[in-house]
DNA sequence: ATAAGTATTATTGTCGACAATATTCACAAA
DNA sequence: TTTGTGAATATTGTCGACAATAATACTTAT
């Protein structure tokens, strides 16, 4: 299940997306210049298309652009990770406490129903959770804060950048099960309208999850 | 004194600062329409040049942009506010926490310095602080994080919707000396490096501030 | 051999024209 | 009058070419 349905209408939008798959999943390494022409051949398009699609990239944090001289794939770093994770812990505690308080009853069933799916993959196989099952929870609770732009800076400025630092470090990790256990916390808290609670408890998941990717980052520095 | 200076560098860039003055200062209107041929010749460049700047303007939030339709201002309206400020307490919350923890002794001393000058202008012009004075003060807060996401969505993301909302409906306020001695106290605390007060009264600070632009909002009405 | 300055090449920025899509207007039918 | 259909118009999306800037290679002098 994909969370949101991104509907790509022109083909600058198209290549935006293409390209943004390939900077996150590493096939355009991490740190490389992006060639304007080279880009234009390999996706068959305009480069006034590629340009457009630079520009966007440059909001989702992915690249870095610099007058007359170019793109630039952003570099991971460790200190670079603690920013991004620092950042996430603040938008989604309040994105938890928003949605305590703005998640309709029928939204919190839903993510009730997501949860009690999950718990039974959770036992089995530990893999289905961390990849689409995480990302999914995340996604309810910060749609359920019905903030356009707590929902619009983490899922374009955010979400993908994460994603990249996942896919590129390999993130996958025995912390499921514990993780599962947070995620039912928080949304016990919402279920109870408890505002103070289900920020308090989704800024702790978040900086727990962070320690985890941390310490692997130690073990396969970069 | 500009916190930030910006140095535009190509006829695009120059053009996206202008448009969005003219946005955010409403002369060009709230919830109208942006028509690329016109804004070419108005600002004198040519069209690709003013759909680059429109496209920097998206991720300002300053305007929405529907494939093949086109580009809006925004509208302001109550809600909008909330939700902005609901994000910028979330932000600049961790803003001073992270600068209780990240800002050098340096940063903080200039801070000090800043506010016994402006503590002079407080007593007898109530107008200068509000203005210059308020925003350079959390600009300092901001960048004593040390945290570059932060800074990027604060500055780019949300101040200058902020301001829009300012000045399209005339904030000034009584609340000048109050919230001067709000800033005090959050330096002390950054001072102290006790990060979760430093934390908490920023947040208050700013839920403050959006109770007083709030009661402002119900006297004239969008 | 090295350094500085200059010429050459490569790459990004800007432009005007054309294509594709959306909007508006006119007309006809109910 | 209102509604639907189609043509005409306006607006955005895409393209290739040229201009301006940066990066590279070459030459020359010390």
């Amino acid at each position: 299940m994909t969370p949101l349905t991104e509907t790509p209408i022109t083909t600058a939008d198209k290549t935006f997306i293409s390209l943004r798959k390939d900077i996150v999943e590493g096939s355009i390494a991490a740190g490389s210049k992006l060639n304007e022409a080279e880009l234009s051949t390999k996706y068959a398009v305009s480069r006034a298309v590629i340009r457009e699609a630079i520009n966007k990239l440059e909001n989702t944090n992915l690249l870095e652009r610099k007058a007359n001289v170019g793109a630039k794939v952003v570099t991971l770093s460790q200190s670079g990770l603690i920013q991004l994770y620092q950042v996430r812990e603040s938008l989604e505690g309040m994105a938890a406490r928003l949605a305590a308080a703005n998640m309709t009853n029928n939204e919190i069933d839903q993510v009730n129903t997501l949860l009690q799916q999950h718990s039974g993959s959770v036992k089995e196989s530990q893999r289905y959770y961390q990849e689409a099952g995480d990302v999914d929870f995340h996604y309810r609770i910060v749609l359920g804060s019905h903030n356009q732009h707590l929902i619009s800076m983490l899922m374009n400025n955010i979400y993908h950048l994460v994603r990249m630092y996942r896919v590129q470090l390999g993130m996958a990790g025995p912390r499921v099960t514990t993780a599962f256990a947070e995620h039912q916390h928080i949304v016990q808290a919402i279920s109870n309208r408890d505002q103070e609670l289900a920020e308090i408890l989704m800024r702790r998941h978040i900086a727990y999850s962070r320690n985890n990717i941390e310490q692997k980052l130690q073990d396969t520095p970069l």
